[in-house]
DNA sequence: ATGAAAGCGCTAACAC
DNA sequence: GTGTTAGCGCTTTCAT
């Protein structure tokens, strides 16, 4: 069993050329007025040669790959693998692919995603950008390759994109705490131009603002990504500073879960000494000895939302850019303290 | 800017005739002996009409996809998700696309999604096996399509596959409960037949029969896929049982993070009332209150060992089947008591 | 109701 | 050194 079944070995076998072989394992006999025998003959014969269509070939003549890709900054990060696993089932209703990819929050890991996928004809792209990417997007806009951003988006760029509101996600989550009585709120997050970092930090700053604290330099800790000593570092300074930080807000999961490792390590009790607000999701959320406040991302709907919108594009129902911004939930537990 | 550039355009814009092209684009030139300006220019074609090759063509031809289909139990669940990253970076460093699919354990799934990626012309798979696949497995092989499985095998199906010990791994822990004085040790673990389940029955059953405890009938809870009100049912009957569970095991890392949410809503402590033994990895051993001990598998190393077994088939360099056994580590934390 | 044939983009054997 | 051409497996137009 060496070479696959093709079209040509089923004409051959059954006496009848590759076309009507084609109509008929199209469900197209129909239209292609199939005598019915000939087609039930079709049929088995494609069974009994265990037959199985070349999507390499069809893809090359029609043009479509029926896959799409989808660029995230890590597979691993279960913030990621959840929005992959719905924009993967939502996919396969319409009979995609989804190829994954993860840019690592690179521009070069990002641009080589892309060429390999844009290489293998993908008919669209679901992209979670990186920093610094918006070239790859204009290409993509001008080759005329339909995408829908999540999680973040460039301002200075008209696309389609599914987001929340980070402003009001911080803004609230900060107001909770200014509500429980806090004082000295810390904010952690990464340090990058994306639209959604910097959104989540004018949610955070303006709300201090709002409460007559405008004096926030001394409460932020910008960490860079994939370094985590230079987080302990620098996030144990802030807690140990004379600032006397008594609540602290993470703008991502990553962060709430190295933060977390740190206040336990550093014997901080939670709520009593430090109130603590996180973001995204985690099981951890629920299994720290005090159970976490945190900021939570609607991720099937924005999954399914960006599915929706990159196939009205694609199939042409939708061609101008649809821009969605969901809300968020606060989830309240004791670890924002009273 | 409609129509992609093909080889075509830029013989057609250079002069010179597509076969040209091909040679030098592939970097084949030498050996082709094309004429060096010629050569450049076409380069500078190239780049200049932004050419993308079309790998679905070039796959057509070739016959090879230079991708690997990657199946697993669920992308989101992070055991996973660690394992799929790893494979992705590896196999990109073979110049190999991945395409990932979730098969939720289900033989259905698993059978279409191997389908998709059959006609997709995928070089290789890389599979976990959902319970009840084998005639798929059997089919590949039937279909000369290499494949390797991770984290579970079949002992009735010779093929190649990465796995741990999995039987020494469930012998070990329960060891070092036995060790701590534990005399009631729980095991939980799912309901299927698959070997890796079973080995760590098996492990569990024969670590506590060598301790003369041949009766475990009563402190075993099996449960099932995707039914935590099940689970919930069943874990909180054996805690509650006359008993008098001292110890648990769990065998994977879902069961463990459901059954520490159990164990906090209760209110039972670990490791005064309850020691507490967890499987594979997660932020949440850290983050519980009481540091988890847990059996930790080597996953960079199972997906890298996969992906070259994979590859060493692919290029026919081996053609036997390559049975790789790793051991796993017991992780020793305060939650399994003194 | 069915077949012949062109062509999607690319490679490679062969001719010149 | 370079061009011509067949063909990978499939769809679809046009004859018949």
């Amino acid at each position: 069993m060496r070479k696959k079944t093709s079209l040509k070995d089923i004409a051959g076998a059954v006496g009848v050329s590759t076309a009507l072989v084609s109509y008929v394992l199209n469900n197209r006999e129909k239209e292609a007025r199939v005598n019915a025998d000939t087609a039930r003959e079709i049929r088995e014969a494609a069974k009994r040669m265990s037959y199985h269509p070349n999507q390499v070939a069809k893809s090359l003549k029609s043009g479509k790959s029926l896959a799409i890709g989808v660029i995230v900054a890590d597979i691993s990060n279960p913030f990621f693998g959840y929005l992959a696993r719905t924009i993967e089932d939502e996919s396969k209703k319409k009979g995609y692919t989804v190829i994954f990819g993860s840019s690592d929050e690179s521009m070069k890991k990002s641009q080589r995603l892309m060429e390999t996928l844009i290489n293998r004809q993908i008919d669209g792209f679901i992209i979670a950008p990186a920093e610094g990417t918006e070239p790859q997007l204009e290409y993509l806009e001008k080759a005329n390759i339909p995408f829908v951003l999540i999680d973040r988006y460039f301002k200075n760029l008209e696309t389609s994109y599914v987001v929340i509101d980070n402003f009001k996600a911080t803004y609230q989550a900060t107001g909770k705490l200014l509500e429980n009585g806090k004082e000295k709120i810390a904010f952690v997050c990464y340090k990058n131009k994306l639209q959604h970092t910097k959104e989540r930090y004018r949610g955070y700053v303006q709300a201090l603002k709002d409460h007559g604290k405008p004096d926030v330099k001394k409460l932020i800790c910008e960490v860079e990504f994939n370094n985590s000593a230079y987080f302990r570092d620098k996030f144990e300074g802030l807690l140990n500073a004379p600032t006397k930080v008594d609540a602290v807000l993470f703008s991502t999961n990553t962060l709430s879960i190295m933060g977390l490792k740190l206040v336990i390590d550093m014997g901080i009790r939670v709520p009593e000494d430090l109130s603590v607000f996180c973001f995204d999701q985690s099981e951890s959320y629920d299994l720290f000895y005090c159970p976490i406040s945190y900021v939570h991302q609607p991720l099937e709907e924005i999954g399914q939302r960006a599915v929706q919108i990159l196939f009205d594009r694609m199939s042409n129902k939708q061609n101008t850019y649809q821009q969605v911004i969901l809300n968020a939930e606060l989830v309240m537990r004791k670890s924002c303290g009273k």
